[in-house]
DNA sequence: TTGAAAGCGCTACCAC
DNA sequence: GTGGTAGCGCTTTCAA
C-alpha cells in the first residue's frame, strides 16, 4: 500500500509553472506558446516548447476554461416537425441543457419548416460568429444549405451534421448512423425473418432526404442479393406524414395483397399504426421500423412490430455538443466514442 | 443578436461570492455549510442555505477540484484470461487511462485468477480506504465475494459491479447489460433465423457466472415460449476455454447430428469457430454468440456466425469511471447515459 | 463559531 | 518581447 501511495503521488502531471521554471522564462510567455499568440521570439518559443515535450506537459482545459470564464454557444438547428423522432432529439437537447449549462455550455434551439431549405439558410446566414461557438444542423443536403454551410465555416463557426449528413458542405463532423448500412441492416433482418416468397413494401419519407434515400438503396442491395424469395416493389413516400400514410395504405394493399414485408424506412409511423390496429392482416406480415420512440416500443412489445432499426438519441446529443466543443477549441476527440451505433431492438432487448 | 448576446450573459450562475454576499457571511462560512462541515451555528447554516436555494447555486464541479487538487485513484479488478473480451475490457482501460489522466483519475488494474474467488476477495481486503477511491469489480457472485465487497462498502470505498453482477453485495452500481434479457433476445433471433425443425444447443461458461446462467435462463425461456419448432437441449460447459470447447465440439454433433443452432453464451469462441473451419457443416446452421471482439467479427463477416449479442467495452469502462466518480463525490448521475445497451450485430451493421 | 487570505492551473491585462 | 500580477470559483489553513 505504501508504495502503491508514493507511486501514486509521484504521477504529479507537470503545470505551466514547471514549463517556467524549466525553460527560465515567466509565465505570461508560456502562456504565449501554449496558444500560439505573437510576439515572443523564436528562440523563446523553442525553449518553451523543448520544456513542454520534456516535461510531457497536458494542458488542464478545466482550469482553463475557469481562467477565461469560457462559456460555449451553440446553437442546434432542427426541423419544426411533431414527429416523434424529432421530438425525441429536442427532449434529449432541453434535458442536457441543463446538465451543460453546469458544464459552461448554453444550447439554444431554432426551429425551421421541414423541407424547407430556405430557412435552414436564413439561420445559418444570421449567425454571428461572436456569439455563437458552433451549430449543429439537422436538414436536407440542398446546394443551398451546403453553401449556407460553407459560409458558416468560413466566418469561423464550427459546424456538425445531425442525423443527416451534408458530407459536400465540408462540415466538420457528421453525428448519426451511416444509413446505407442501416437500410442493409433492415434488409438482411427482413430475408431472414420471412419466410415465405413474396413482395416487400419500402414506405420512404422524402426524396430529398438524403437519410431515406441511403436507407433505402442498402436495403434493396441486400434484398437482392441475398433473398430471392423476396421482390421489393416501388416505394411509396409518405413524407413523414402519419395521416398521409394511413390513406395510402389501403390502396397499396389492394394493389400488392400479398406482401410479405413491409420496412418503414422514414417517419409517420403512427399512421402505419394505426391502420395495422384498425386492418387484421395476415400475422405473418413483417414489419420493420426506424427509431425508437413510445408509438413503436409499444408496436413492437405487441408484435405488431418485428424488429426496430434505431440511433440513440441522448448518444446524438451529447456526441454533438462534445464535437462542437472539440472543434471549437481545436483538441483531439475520441472517434469510438463518438461513433453512432445503429441499434438493432427486439421485443426482448427493449430498454426497460 | 444583441438580444440575444444580453440574453446569453444574463445567464451567469451564481458562485460563492454571491452566497456570501446575499448571506451576510464569509467565504469559509458558505463553504463549510456548502461541503456540510461542522462548527457552524444552525441559524447561519439557516441563513446560508436560503441564499444558496434562492441564488438556485450549483457547484462548479471543475473548480472545486482544481482548488482540492482531488485525484481519483480507481482500482480495477479483472479476472486474468486472455480471452478476448476480457482482453477488450482491459485494453479500454488501458486506452481511457491515458485520457482519464488528464481529467484528475488514475487508474490501476489487479489481476485474478479466474473463477477464484479468494483472489478476489483477499484483493479487496487490501484496498486502502485512504488511497483508493473506487473499486470496479469483474467476478463470480460468490458469499465470499459478496461479504468482501460488503466490507469494502463499510470502509466507505464505492464499488461498482462490472459485466456480471453482484445484486447480494449491496455494490453501488452495476455495469453492464441484463443478462437474461440478452439470453432472451438470443432466443428471439435463434427462433426466427432457424427455418426448420431440430434441437438447439447452449454452449455456457461456467455455472459460477450469473451472467451465463441468466443468459441461458433468458433463451430457454423465449425459445419454449415462442418457439416450439426448437428444443433446447442440456448445456454444454466450455469455461469459457477454446481448447477444451473444440475438444468437445466432435461428440457434440455425433450425439446431435441434427442440430439446427448453436448459442454460443459465453467466451471461448476461438475454439468452436476453429471446429466449424475444419467441418463442412449444413450451411443452415444458425450460429450465434456473443460479444464483438476481431474473431467473432470475422466470423461474421464470413457467413459462420449469424448473429452477435455484444456490449459496448469502451461504454462500460467510460460509465464505470463516470460512477465511481458520482458516487465518491455524492453527486447524482445521468442514468439514461449510463445504461448499457444489448447491441445486436449481423454482418451488416458492423462498425467499420 | 467565524473570517481573511493564500493557492489550485491557467489566462489576461498592463508595465517595462 | 517579456514579465508581474490579479483573478476565474472553490477549498483550506490559520487566526481571531
Amino acid at each position: 500500500m505504501a508504495d502503491q501511495k508514493q507511486k501514486l503521488e509521484l504521477v504529479k502531471k507537470p503545470t505551466v509553472n514547471d514549463i517556467a521554471r524549466v525553460a527560465g522564462v515567466s509565465l505570461a510567455t508560456v502562456d504565449r506558446v501554449l496558444n500560439r499568440r505573437p510576439g515572443v521570439r523564436a528562440v523563446t518559443v523553442q525553449k518553451v516548447q523543448k520544456a513542454i515535450d520534456e516535461l510531457g506537459y497536458v494542458r488542464d482545459t478545466a482550469a482553463a476554461n475557469l481562467a477565461r470564464n469560457r462559456v460555449y454557444n451553440f446553437l442546434f438547428v432542427l426541423p419544426d416537425t411533431d414527429n416523434e423522432f424529432v421530438k425525441a432529439i429536442s427532449n434529449q437537447i432541453a434535458e442536457q441543457s441543463r446538465d451543460q449549462f453546469i458544464e459552461r455550455t448554453r444550447i439554444t434551439i431554432k426551429r425551421v419548416a421541414p423541407f424547407e431549405p430556405q430557412d435552414i439558410v436564413n439561420i445559418l446566414d444570421a449567425v454571428d460568429s461572436l456569439d455563437v461557438d458552433g451549430v449543429a444542423v439537422f436538414g436536407p443536403e440542398t446546394p443551398s444549405v451546403r453553401d449556407a454551410v460553407r459560409r458558416l465555416k468560413d466566418k469561423g463557426v464550427p459546424v456538425v451534421a445531425l442525423v443527416s449528413d451534408l458530407p459536400s458542405s465540408e462540415r466538420d463532423h457528421f453525428v448519426g448512423i451511416d444509413n446505407v448500412s442501416a437500410g442493409r441492416t433492415a434488409g438482411q433482418l427482413m430475408g431472414r425473418f420471412v419466410h415465405r416468397e413474396g413482395k416487400v413494401l419500402v414506405l420512404t419519407g422524402s426524396r430529398l432526404a438524403r437519410d431515406h434515400l441511403e436507407r433505402r438503396q442498402g436495403f434493396d442491395l441486400v434484398v437482392a442479393e441475398e433473398f430471392p424469395h423476396l421482390e421489393v416493389v416501388a416505394s411509396v413516400e409518405g413524407r413523414d406524414d402519419p395521416d398521409l400514410i394511413y390513406k395510402m395504405m389501403p390502396e397499396i394493399f389492394e394493389t400488392y395483397p400479398d406482401l410479405v414485408g413491409i420496412y418503414s424506412s422514414a417517419a409517420g409511423n403512427a399512421g402505419l399504426i394505426q391502420f395495422l390496429s384498425e386492418n387484421k392482416l395476415s400475422k405473418d406480415l413483417v414489419i420493420i421500423a426506424h427509431e425508437l420512440t413510445p408509438l413503436s416500443r409499444e408496436a413492437l412489445r405487441l408484435g405488431t412490430f418485428d424488429a426496430l432499426i434505431s440511433q440513440d438519441t441522448g448518444h446524438i446529443v451529447r456526441s454533438a455538443v462534445r464535437l462542437l466543443r472539440a472543434t471549437s477549441d481545436k483538441v483531439p476527440f475520441n472517434k469510438a466514442q463518438e461513433r453512432i451505433r445503429i441499434d438493432i431492438y427486439l421485443r426482448e432487448n427493449l430498454p426497460p
